[in-house]
Parts: C-alpha cells; structure tokens; sequence
DNA sequence: TTATTACCATACATATTAGTATGGATTCGC
DNA sequence: GCGAATCCATACTAATATGTATGGTAATAA
C-alpha cells in the first residue's frame, strides 16, 4: 500500500516500467490498469499523465522497455561468458531460466496479438533477433541452415514455454532438465 | 455484420462459445467484449445473460469449451492414427501445426496468470493430460523418465510457441522443421 | 389450442476506466 | 534568491463496459 520507492515519491519514466513490468509478472495485465499502478507507486493520475501522453503510449513503451531489459543485455551477458559457442548456449539456458527472463513472454504477446500496428511490430523485431542469435550459436557448433533454425526455435520455445506451462517440475529438476535439453539440441 | 448462423439467430450455449474462440483467435482479448460478440452474433445482450450468469461464468466456460475441443480429440485422433508410436508422434506434431490448435494458447495462459482460482485450475489439467500423453509415446520410443519428460516438454513448447513466434517461415519451410524437429527429438 | 418454457430485445442503471484542466509544490539553472 | 522547468494532486468529464428488469415472441408439450 505505501509508495515502493524509498524517497518522496520523485519518479522517472523508467521507475514507472519497471514497475508495470513488476505489476505484468505477479498479477497479470488485467490489474495493469493505470491507477492500479499509480496506487502501487504512491502517486495518483497526474504522475501518469505527464510521462506519458496516454495509454496506448504507455503500453508501447512498455514492450519497448522490456525489449531493451530483456534482449540486448541477455544476448551481451551470454556473448561474453565463453569462448565455445556450446558454453554460451549452456549460459544462455541457465541465464534466461534462472533469471526469470521468461515470464513476461505471454502477456506481451497477448498485447502483440491485439495491436499489431506498434507492439507487434516491437515483438516481431525481438523475435527476429532472438533468432538470429541463438541460431548464430548454433552455426558456430557446426549446424547448418534449417538445422540451426530448427534449433533456435526449439530453443527459445523450449525457454519461454517452460514459464508458461502450470505443471511445474521442482527445482532441482529444472536443472536436470536443461541439461537434457542441452544435450540433447547440440547433438550432431 | 450480419448474423453468422444461418437459421433466425436462435443460439445454444455452444454456438456462443464456438464464436467467441473464432473472435479470441483472429482479433485478441481484447475485442472480446460481450456486446462485440453479440453482434457477430447477430443478437442482443439478453441472449448473453440468458446463456451465461455473467463474465466470469463466460470465461470460465469458454475456457472449459477450448479444453475440451482441443485436447481429448486431438489425443484420440492422434492415438489411432498409427501402430508405431513414432507415427503417432509425426501425427501429433502435424495435427496441431496444421490444424492450429495452437493459436489459443497465448490469450487463454494470459487469462490464467489473471485468474489462480479457476481459469488456472483449467489449464494447469490440461498442461497435466499433455504432458502424460506425449511423454507415453517417448516412453514408447524407449525413452525413460526424465528424458521422456523433457522430450514432452520440448515437443509441446515447440508446437505452442511455433503459433506464438512473430516471424514465420513459410509454410513449405514449417514441414521441413517439423521434420527436423522429429528426427532430433526421437533420436537415441 | 393453450399454457409453459426457451430464448431474446429493449431500456435502463451502475461501475470502472481513460482522459483533461488546472493549480500547487519541488527542484534546478543562473 | 528568483524565475523557470519539472513533477504531481485534485476535481472533473466522458466513454465504455457490465449487469438488471421486464416484456415479447417462437417453439414445445399436453
């Protein structure tokens, strides 16, 4: 109930996605209602209004920040954890698993699919540089073409999907998993 | 505009829910709106409150209906297609691909992740009923335990994700992953 | 054929949410 | 310190959605 910011309710732009991000996660986009999340942040309606011009500007700056959290710095975090391209793939399981990186995937795309004139668009090109990344690994471990592809896509589903499915594994078992997983995507 | 059903717009419980995953899959959530669906129904709000008590029950139903439709059936279908339970797995792979039993899957998870109470129960035994039916083929295939689980997983967040990834290969080029994709998942 | 049920239209009430207008309070450049 | 820009509260409007009350028509059973 009271404001989660420690000072005197002072908020930036990026302090209100990331909160809305926060929101999305936990209680899903239906409660991301506009003074649902000013109430979260301690400030009312004139808050929202002079960093945003309205709702739909909002949204698309929403998938736009969580397109510039959740892709570029994943990619560069794993780009940089190995020299062999099948310990970057390693990282990158573990990394997006264990980061949670996964959860936001289906309300953004619940949005892509109602807006395809701006959010679409934002997810059509995260989509496209997913893919071309995880593929890029693969071509490094020796896949060529369709193999590599198939191989991103199975990936990066694989990743996303395992946050959405509500039959959980435990923990412990999500590593097993990934280790499966892995071995089983890099085989020649 | 005009009325979808042929006969003078006298509508069953099933016709309105029929609709409604027609309008969920081609305009999003977000027009999913009663009175939106009375008029690609070609009737009046009264018919809605007469067939549900109100939203919640619509959604919960509606959930219900998509569960029902695309979940048994594709089972059965895909349990008598072939001997061999490699077969049924190519079936399965091609069934859901091609039949787009997938394109439900992002806006009914959006519901779940807004609803713990009953929309998730829904799909969490859904999620349930998937994961034994594929993993008994792999367990068929000679795969046991963790490995048939994992398999499963793949297979069912390859199929659901293929509907939610933005960037499409053509369609030639999805039966050629899916091949791929079989020949990966099934090998010892 | 008549009474009853199934199904729907209409008109209304209510709640929720987005959006606006305006002024007050801090902070910052100078 | 002072003006200007930044940031937010308050009070309001307007649009959109759900839900209700009630009556009407078509089908069905007897």
């Amino acid at each position: 109930m009271s404001p989660r910011n420690g000072t005197a309710t002072r908020l930036s732009r990026d302090q209100w996605l990331a909160q809305a991000l926060d929101i999305l996660a936990t209680e899903g986009q239906a409660k991301l209602r506009i003074e649902a999340i000013c109430k979260a942040l301690g400030v009312t309606k004139g808050s929202f209004y002079w960093h945003f011009k309205d709702r739909d500007d909002f949204v698309r700056s929403l998938v736009l920040f969580w397109s510039e959290q959740f892709t570029d710095p994943v990619m560069s975090r794993v780009s940089q954890s190995a020299d062999d391209a099948g310990e970057r793939l390693r990282s990158l399981l573990r990394v997006v698993s264990e980061g949670g990186y996964a959860r936001y995937e289906v309300s953004i795309r619940a949005w892509a699919a109602q807006d395809p004139h701006l959010v679409a668009v934002i997810v059509r090109d995260v989509d496209a540089r997913r893919l071309a990344f995880v593929a890029s690994l693969f071509t490094e471990l020796g896949f060529a073409g369709p193999q590599a592809d198939m191989r991103a896509r199975a990936s990066i589903a694989f990743l996303s999907f395992e946050a959405a499915i509500l039959v959980k594994s435990p923990d412990e078992d999500r590593s097993v998993m990934r280790d499966l997983f892995f071995e089983m995507i890099t085989r020649r």
